[in-house]
RNA sequence: GGACCCUUAGCUCAGUUGGUUAGAGCGUUUCCUUGACAUGGAAGAGGUCACUGGUUCGAGCCCAGUAGGGUCCA
């Protein structure tokens, strides 16, 4: 067996270990083995996209998910991929085309435009799955799934086409979010709300007829006056009932007589209580106009520019422009009649961060399948949200859900499968039109006489082909496929790991698109994606701000794996990330877990210097080495302490409490088994009576926590295993079986073994013994020194626990010596659980320093005697407390005045 | 405007059915390179649990309100 270096070199490991695991090809998900099923389908990162700090949060729980099912005997699986992100790949290609040759990607045409996408995502689109692998994720790479690869395509197309038979889906000329920097409809949730401050302008429209009568109404966007078509007011308005049927002139832009309508959707309130009625830029205008049969004038160009509509004077310009100069125009025509500050919500384009354009457009809409249903499996807990919080906010946006705008005018995705009989009218086509198979096709495959129809140039929206993920990676809709990667043993899934921020583009829809498609007819638990929603927090930087490129505040995934090993990064970054809250990222929490790494290392480290090696093999063979006559209060409290931290860990994991469970680990490994059962091992390690049993107990300790820990930190945790003999040569870590605390306890107890509780207490009370003897020595300036003499004046029964763990305690507390006295006088001293603890300074003691020292003692203790009593001395707390609670004031009281009582006697000997 | 979250030690945060004297990591002070580990060990300092009121024998925890910070939706 190698000899285990004095410390942990994180890098070679990292590199051995992840390539033996898959050439044994440990994380293939295996269909045929009857073992329970666990299944997890990554949020696939755009394919553009590269490792950041929230990713090594939300791939790092997810590993832990699939490690742990594994270790519980599971079939696992975590399948990964990546997603074609059509916008974001877009801005990408298109920037990279103007810059390096100058052209739009109209000027080279959708296939050359296609073709360099592509070659651009095979150059960069496996980034961000190698640094995956770098942080140890455990996918099985053989299933690796990009949503534009031709099975998934026809997923898409599939969905696409079952859904417009079933009716879901439906062409229409609507108001869109326009985005005039990608040239794209969006669909709601693409849209981002800004509070903005801009300028309110009061501007007044003559009456025709009646010169010097004017009608004002306040505006945000003088420059769309030129798509002015009417004026309206509210009907029971009685400012201006009078004025309905009248008509006003358009103050600037092409001459225009407009008429004053009635409409109830005018807000009395705002402004003068009149709302000038532009149908073609904005939405609420239009649906007026709808109902006034009036015009549309569409006064803007797709790219935010304003056209000829707009009038000599504004045509060309861009729109914020066009917004200054329509101002002067308005001054110039003394139709100005105020500007106040005005703030007000803008809706942004999410990925082009400029502002969205209402336009009237045709475009593909969705109307969601399986809503109720969707609301269903979520407010019955089928679907379990953690934290549960969350489901608020899905069934709210349930509630209040609007049809989706599937359609994209961007090529970069899958293309829409409709095609138009070539020579039809689109913009004139109606419902039945669509409905006609002799005038439009929609199916998976096209047309059989491709040359007689026009394919739709649009292609959907990236999130109307990710909805399918769960499905799709599974091969739904092929049936070789589906059983071929196990659809019928892995769907439903068991959990999502996501942020919340995607609850709608994402979750909810894959909900939908699961219940809609998946095994028709049956039982609703058998049709949804998954059964858990495990939301991540959001990492942020120390002032709380969210990581961003352009804020430069993102640490850099890599370099943090350099510098503190991926293991030392996973641990750090899961114990700072309680479930469901942001987090505001640190660097020394993950130095605490680079720490923490080192810790585990030398400890097994210890156990290979301290003696030969036992027979690690299985459970089993370490159980079979105990030795219960041999076990001492040390030996019962570590494994009481074991049993509980594995009952505690198993329980963190099942409630997705990943923080809690690294703190009970950490905090079981380092206070109680490092900082004491190692150090009083030194002690039994040299009596070759306990010895043996012992390193048994250490090699029980270490071989659990490591099956533990393996999930958080993989790679240390697969080395020490195969370091310290645990496995088969030839097998993994993740070939053990993870035993829980009750079968922990069985195999135990078949060696004879029963957990003594009045042991496990005893060792309490002698970690506090100590930690007050050094305290002692510490307040006389003896912390360093180990030839110091200590007496105790104790009861019997005192002396007895004192007695059976002498050696121990004696080198603990760096004492030369303890020993028992009848009376000590003229020593420091504190008072413990275990007697009166003395620190022999010969005759050097200074008692004025002492006195002040066990006055301070004595005061504190007073006080909470004092409330103690109090308490006790409340009729209402003695009548109405359990008696659990009541019995354990009684029992601390006893305890505080035994220690009132002795420290008073020590004062008093002081003089 | 609506919904949700947060406010506990200098910093970042735990505290899951209300019950002894409120915890951790980091930082900080003092001491220690003793044969697992200085990526370490020992001892210490540090908190009117945002505020106000209520329920209760008992509140960091439950309820109502106030203030501040944040997120999402309109």
């Amino acid at each position: 067996m190698a000899e285990i270096t004095k410390s942990y070199e994180p890098r070679e490991v990292e590199k051995k270990w992840y390539a033996a695991w898959l050439e044994a090809k440990c994380f293939a998900g295996r269909v045929q083995d009857g073992r329970e099923p666990y299944c997890i389908v990554i949020p696939p990162p755009n394919v553009t996209g590269v490792l950041h700090i929230g990713h090594v949060l939300n791939n790092t729980i997810q590993d832990i998910l699939v490690r742990r099912a594994r270790l519980e005997g599971k079939s696992a699986v975590w399948i990964p991929g990546t997603d074609h992100a059509s916008i974001a790949t877009h801005a990408v290609v298109e920037r990279e085309l103007r810059k390096t040759e100058g052209k739009t990607r109209w000027q080279i045409g959708r296939e050359e435009f296609l073709k360099r996408t592509k070659t651009w995502q095979e150059k960069h689109g496996g980034i961000i799955l190698d640094q995956l692998k770098a942080l140890g994720c455990s996918c099985d790479w053989d299933r690796t799934v990009f949503t534009m690869d031709p099975d998934y395509n026809r997923s898409v197309l599939t969905a696409f086409a079952e859904l417009f038979r079933r009716g879901h889906i439906y062409r229409g000329k609507r108001m869109v979010n326009w985005c005039p920097a990608t040239l794209t409809a969006l669909s709601d949730e693409e849209v981002i709300m800004k509070p903005v401050n801009g300028t309110l302008y009061r501007v007044r429209y003559e009456v025709v007829g009646r010169p010097g009568q004017f009608i004002e109404v306040k505006t945000t966007r003088p420059e769309t006056i030129p798509g002015d078509v009417a004026i309206a007011v509210h009907p029971e308005d009685p400012r201006y009932a009078a004025l309905v049927g009248q008509k006003v002139r358009r103050p600037i832009g092409p001459a225009a007589e407009l008429p004053i309508v009635a409409d109830a959707a005018v807000d009395r309130e705002f402004g003068s209580g009149a709302l000038k009625i532009t149908p073609a830029h904005d939405k609420v205008d239009y649906e007026v106009g709808l109902r006034h049969k009036l015009p549309v004038i569409d006064v803007l160009e797709a790219n935010g520019t304003l056209n000829a509509l707009a009038g000599p004077a504004l045509e060309g310009l861009d729109r914020f422009a066009g917004r200054k100069r329509a101002t002067e125009l308005l001054k110039e025509a003394g139709a100005l009649v105020g500007e106040e500050a005005y703030a007000n919500s803008v809706g942004y384009s999410e990925r082009a961060d400029v502002p969205i354009e209402p336009r009237l457009t045709w475009q593909w809409w969705m109307r969601y399948p399986r809503l109720d249903e969707a609301k269903a499996v979520v407010e019955s807990g089928l679907i379990k949200f953690h934290p549960e919080r969350w489901s608020k906010v899905y069934l709210h946006w349930l509630n209040n859900i609007q049809d989706w705008c599937i359609s994209r005018q961007l090529w970069w995705g899958q293309r829409i499968p409709v095609w138009y009989r070539k020579g039809l009218n689109r913009d004139t086509l109606t419902e039945a039109d669509l409905a006609d198979p002799a005038k439009v096709h929609v199916s998976v495959q096209g047309p059989a006489d491709p040359q007689d129809w026009e394919q739709e140039e649009d292609v959907l929206d990236t999130w109307a082909s990710s909805w399918l993920w769960p499905i799709a990676t599974l091969g739904w809709p092929d049936a070789a496929e589906q059983k071929r990667r196990g659809f019928d043993l892995f769907y439903p899934t068991n959990a999502l790991v996501t942020a919340p921020e995607i609850i709608f583009f994402w979750v909810a829809r894959m909900i939908m698109a699961g219940l809609e498609f998946v095994r028709p007819g049956e039982p609703v638990e058998r049709r949804i994606p998954f059964r858990h929603v495990y939301f991540n927090g959001i990492v942020r930087d120390q002032q709380g701000r969210k990581m961003s490129k352009s804020l430069g505040n993102s640490p850099e995934p890599l370099d943090l794996i350099a510098k503190y090993g991926a293991d030392g990064l996973r641990f750090g970054i899961v114990s700072l990330a309680p479930q469901g809250q942001d987090i505001r990222f640190q660097e020394d929490r993950i130095e605490g877990g680079k720490n923490f790494c080192n810790k585990l290392w030398n400890a097994c480290r210890f156990r290979q210097m301290s003696g030969e090696a036992g027979d690690n093999a299985s459970l089993a063979a370490i159980t079979a080495r105990l030795d219960a006559a041999k076990f001492d209060a040390d030996d019962h409290a570590i494994l009481d302490r074991l049993l509980a931290t594995t009952r505690e860990v198993d329980r963190c994991f099942a409630a997705f409490e990943f923080s809690a469970a690294v703190q009970a680990l950490y905090g079981f490994f380092w206070n109680d088994f490092c900082d004491w059962y190692v150090e009083v091992s030194k002690s039994k390690l040299l009596a070759p009576d306990t010895k043996a049993n012992c390193l048994a107990i250490q090699d029980l300790v270490l071989r659990q926590t490591l099956l533990l820990l393996h999930p958080v930190i993989p790679f240390i945790t697969e080395e020490l295993w195969q370091l310290l003999g645990y496995g088969v040569p030839g097998t993994f870590i993740e070939d053990a079986h993870v035993d829980n605390a009750s079968e922990l306890a069985t195999a135990s107890q078949l060696r004879g073994l029963v957990l003594d509780h009045a042991q496990v207490a005893a060792v309490e009370s002698l970690k506090a013994f100590v930690s007050q003897a050094r305290a002692l020595k510490a307040e006389h300036n003896l912390a360093s020194r180990r030839d110091v003499k200590f007496f105790v004046i104790a009861g019997d029964r005192e002396w007895t626990v004192l007695a059976a763990n002498l050696a121990k305690i004696t080198r603990l507390a760096g004492a030369a010596e303890i020993t028992r006295r009848e009376k000590v006088d003229g020593a420091p001293a504190v008072v413990t659980a275990l007697g009166t603890l003395f620190l022999d300074l010969a005759s050097t003691v200074d008692a004025g320093a002492e006195k002040i020292r066990l006055t301070k003692e004595l005061d504190a203790i007073a006080k909470h005697i004092a409330g103690t009593e109090a308490r006790l001395g409340n009729q209402a707390f003695v009548s109405k407390a359990p008696p659990a609670v009541l019995e354990g004031a009684r029992k601390q009281l006893a305890e505080q005045q035994a220690k009132r009582t002795e420290l008073e006697r020590l004062l008093k000997s002081l003089g």
